[in-house]
DNA sequence: CTATACTCGACGAAAACAGTCGGGAAAGCC
DNA sequence: GGCTTTCCCGACTGTTTTCGTCGAGTATAG
């Protein structure tokens, strides 16, 4: 298990995907445009994430990406290893007694612990959380057809904007100061 | 915050280091044998941990490393965030408003939190709870006090083979099959 | 038929990772 | 003082990963 800001990236368009997908599959033209990421970059990850059952796709005028199952169902770890594959975390590569007298090296047990923890934890966090986390949040998904506003006593929506129609910056050029 | 193996050789290093440390410093040449951890790469997360006071360092003979502090009191985090630097986890680099309108991109918000989750985990898992986790499951630490000459009587030291051609495991070093 | 949108593979620059090397510098011991 | 041990540090190198581009192709709706 492995954490890098490729993870991110996918966590980041999941959740995307998972606050507006009622609306019908979502485009990935539309995710990279929201989240400022590459759609060359993110046609990879989603071929990882649908090869790994977390999203279907829909070909076609209208399609898109859904998730393969409920957003409740899906957890930051299902993402994180979908994307970044296999990783054989214990250095001594192969099995047992990777130091000559038939115990095997600590690190092996230990950083397999270790990485079980760090399994578990990111197992224990699912998607619809994070989703939820950003509702609170007051993040607006635009042009939600359906209720969803069960809370109209809450605070006048505020009228952020989450994807300007035309906004200024440049499509193509983006690239990150690292 | 991110997670490879180079912060996994350090907790690694830090570990065995807790492990003996009551027998006075301890040198990074022996880590180096009993974990397989290259000298030189030894050296240089050293550097970044004694720079970031979680070990302090005795020159000479008879002299290595010791915590900084009580294993207690050294996290995961600690260990990962030395090594692995600074790493701005959001990548809209600068500060706010990454995004026109004065409210800042939804990523920034979400892996900050995300993140956050992260820290606070590896930061509830002590050093010492490691060692702990290691003692309960057998491993030996040779109690050798003082006498580092006298023992000829120790386990044969195999032929590290730093750099072997052909292996696909190198000793030294580490390979992974990918 | 055409526009939309996913699918796939190859390619490539830049960074990070993993490790090496060689020269120093402090500290103990003879 | 000289010698050894050990840390200290910067520069260097090769591989992998990251991030992204490009182009060709397939399925589908209208």
């Amino acid at each position: 298990m492995r954490l890098t800001t490729k993870g991110r990236f996918a966590v980041t368009a999941m959740i995307d995907l998972a606050l507006r997908q009622n609306n019908g599959p979502v485009t990935l033209a539309a995710i990279s445009q929201r989240q400022q990421i590459s759609l060359s970059y993110l046609e990879q990850l989603f071929g990882k994430l649908r090869r790994h059952e977390l999203v279907e796709s829909t070909r076609g005028p209208g399609g898109g990406y859904t998730l393969g199952r409920k957003a409740s169902e899906i957890t930051v770890a299902d993402i994180i290893v979908s994307v970044d594959e296999p990783i054989d975390a214990t250095q001594c590569g192969g099995k047992e007694n990777c130091m000559g007298e038939g115990h095997r090296c600590m690190t092996h047990e230990l950083w397999a612990a270790l990485n079980t923890k760090m399994v578990d934890f990111l197992d224990s966090v699912s998607l619809q959380s994070l989703v939820d986390e950003q509702l609170a949040k007051g993040v607006v998904v635009e042009n939600a057809p359906m209720i969803k506003r069960a809370i109209s006593s809450a605070p006048v929506v505020k009228p952020i904007r989450v994807n300007a129609p035309n906004s200024v910056f440049a499509l193509g050029g983006i690239a990150f100061s690292k």
